[in-house]
RNA sequence: GCCACCUUAGCUCAGAUGGCAGAGCGGCUCACUCGUAAUGAGCAGGUCGCCGGUUCGAUUCCGGCAGGUGGCUCCA
């Protein structure tokens, strides 16, 4: 009997039945066998030696690739389990996924594990793969598989698991004396890992949930190569010194305080950093229909009981008394716009009505969430109500992508993904207007031809949402920009406007931020460019550096001109070698050093370097200008 | 909030089984007037995060707290 193997490349093969994707690989190429870690036989990972018994497309999952190294990471993972088993037997096993890069186990023993137990760890793992053991499935009914870890290997996590698990056959995958609940695939052996690393301990709670026990959370990293550990190690450390806290620091932008945990100081240069993005914004606010608007930041208790704020978010306000009576600091920037837009007669010729509001809210996170500027306790929402007719939603929603769109573009962000995200547990509205707001951005999503990711039950409580997502230097996704649909604020704040029909009705409110926040934002700008921000966002564009001191009084001529020409300028006239001046102006990430020496006095010109290209030579002092001014306008 | 780790000069970091605290950079002073990533010399700078305990004596050991970092949970 003989099956019909189909490959990637379209091309078919006939070959014996039970053949396994292995002798498969061996046929094709030596090579590929070598790389190989597992398949996919008609699109369902399987084991490179698991009997292949019908027809079907296959394709062999090297280390070469994604999939492939996801299969050899969960293996490591196993492994390192194994040693743990081995140096604490009384440990039981959460779950141990292969991640996007590397794995993790959570385990629950006793003792705390510190670095020297990674290391203890490590070294058993090393035994382990040396012994190049192979990794063997094994079918089971539900019973055989409650039994044997309540029984000879007693895991009441992996029971739990299995309690839950709906497919009556569970399958255990055995490496040597080691066997673990898991639905594979894994690598054909062991010794497949040449290189792995242990990097960091954390606390788990067991399946995510707060009210559980807390588990102990091993992360590492392996690789078919040590080469490529190598590689991916220098990476982390390069990531590292993107990181804004530390950019923060030495650009001298901002600083935290132990007075203020969670609250930025922001510094002369982060605030000019600060201001041009907000007053960038402020344009294109103009250029897209908005009005800008400004509300208090302390607010009467009355206020946020009505929009639902007390009910749901309480635990994150602060609260204040004043004259006897209760006020709450703004979490959040919709009630206030919500009383704006009540202090006017409204027609349906009004709307869409576009409030935007650089908005300065508080939060009260929990301290241990805090994380420089991508999480504080006080940030500025670029934030903005619409507020529109039912039937203005679409075109709304599609102009609110546009324009996050065309601003993410401008600060070179091309690498962002979207999230839909539906009712929470926690919300209000009835059903039926859920259902009509999640409809409303999926279809607007689906129009502009977007992709995106379903974030199921991570709305905001007043209603849906449209999220972008940026990855930060150590590749954490943080939310940026977020376009909100809320038809129960404006029922809580009796929003109302006249229609045609002479008759009262409700409009809809869009929330969206574009920035988010800008601390984050900028948080985001600082590790996305290293610290080397484009020309019209840097704090100092150019650097005069005289020469000496027998240059001084050009310097200041060529200085005061840039500075009339409305660049940001500094001069360092102090009396050191210019080598000197020139690195304390490429560790301040200044783009553009203009040298004065003997030669440039007595030529009227301007010795340029940029931190970009180097040594770009003499050029007069308006072509200079012009070129500035040229990049700046591009935003290059 | 939970788990682990960290906290020594403005910054980056050494340090001692418990006995008067160290470097580099930065700052200040002086000399040097210099051509594309660090000129030299001198001086100043510390309650060793805070509060308790043990001890003749604690920056060092123990406990608590605070702040930070990495995770978990939560979120822009």
């Amino acid at each position: 009997m003989n099956i019909n193997i189909t490959f990637p490349d379209g091309t078919d093969h006939s070959y014996q039945t039970g053949i396994t994707s292995s002798e498969i690989a061996k046929q094709i190429s030596p090579g590929l066998f070598k790389k190989s870690v597992a398949a996919k036989f008609n699109d369902q990972p399987v084991d490179l030696n698991a009997p292949l018994l019908k027809d079907g497309s296959l394709e062999i999952l090297t280390v070469d690739t994604a999939d492939g190294l996801h299969v050899l990471w969960h293996s490591t993972a196993h492994i390192m389990a194994h040693a743990v088993k081995a140096l604490y037997p009384e440990a039981q096993f959460g779950v141990g996924p292969a991640i996007e890069n590397g794995f993790y186990y959570d385990i629950d023993i006793d003792s705390k594990l510190s670095q020297d137990d990674l290391q203890r760890i490590e070294d058993e793992m090393q035994r382990i793969i040396k012994r190049g053991s192979s990794f063997v499935r094994k079918e089971l009914t539900k019973k055989e598989a409650v039994d044997f870890f309540a029984g000879q290997q007693q895991d009441k996590y992996k029971l739990e698991l299995l309690a839950d698990m709906e497919d009556g056959s569970p399958s255990i995958y055995s490496e040597g004396d080691f066997t673990d609940l898991c639905r594979g695939p894994h690598i054909p052996s062991s010794n497949m890992i040449k290189a792995f690393k242990l990097l960091s301990i954390a606390g788990a709670y067991w399946r995510g949930d707060e009210k559980n026990k807390m588990l102990q959370r091993i992360y590492g990293i392996s690789f078919p190569k040590k080469a490529q550990l190598d590689e991916y190690l220098f990476c982390l450390e390069e990531a590292k010194k993107r990181d804004h806290k530390k950019l923060g620091k030495e650009l001298d932008l901002f600083s935290f305080h132990r007075e203020g945990p969670g609250f930025v100081f922001w510094h002369p240069k982060g605030m000019r950093l600060y201001r041009t993005i907000e007053t960038y914004l402020v344009d294109k606010l103009t250029q897209y229909g908005y009005g800008e608007v400004k509300t208090p930041i302390i607010l009467n208790d009355a206020l946020w009981k009505k929009s639902g704020h007390w009910d749901n978010y309480k635990e994150n306000m602060y609260f204040v008394d004043i004259d006897e009576e209760s006020y709450a600091i703004k979490p959040m920037n919709c009630p206030g716009s919500c009383l704006i837009y009540n202090s006017n007669m409204h027609s349906y010729r009004d709307l869409p009505l576009r409030l935007a509001e650089f908005g300065n809210v508080h939060r009260h996170e929990r301290s241990g969430v805090l994380n420089g500027l991508f999480r504080v306790r006080q940030f500025t929402q670029d934030d903005a109500h619409i507020f529109c007719t039912p039937d203005q939603i679409q075109d709304e929603v599609k102009a609110c992508i546009d324009f996050v769109q065309e601003v993410y573009k401008d600060f070179q962000f091309y690498e962002y993904h979207i999230e839909l995200s539906t009712r929470p547990d926690k919300s209000i509205g009835s059903d039926e207007i859920w259902q009509q707001a999640e409809d409303a951005l999926r279809d607007a999503l689906i129009n502009k031809n977007i992709n995106y990711k379903l974030n199921p039950g991570d709305g905001a409580f007043y209603g849906p949402k449209i999220d972008y997502h940026v990855r930060d230097s150590l590749k954490r996704s943080w939310q940026l920009g977020t376009i909100q649909l809320d038809f129960s604020m404006p029922e809580k704040f009796e929003l109302e406007y006249v229609g045609s029909d002479g008759n009262k009705h409700r409009p809809v409110m869009i929330h969206r931020a574009i920035f988010g926040s800008i601390e984050r934002f900028i948080a985001q700008l600082i590790e996305h460019h290293g610290g080397r921000l484009p020309v019209w966002l840097s704090p100092i564009q150019a650097v005069v550096l005289p020469l000496s001191e027998e240059q001084l009084a050009y310097s200041h001529a060529v200085f005061s001109k840039l500075k009339d020409a409305g660049l940001h300028v500094e001069m360092d006239a102090r009396n050191e070698k210019i080598g000197y001046k020139i690195r304390e102006a490429e560790l301040g990430k200044i783009p553009y050093m203009l040298i004065m020496g003997k030669k440039e006095v007595e030529n009227k010109q301007i010795s340029v370097r940029t931190n970009k290209d180097g040594d770009l030579g003499s050029m007069e002092i308006d072509a200079l200008i012009d070129k500035m001014n040229y990049e700046i306008q591009q935003k290059a």
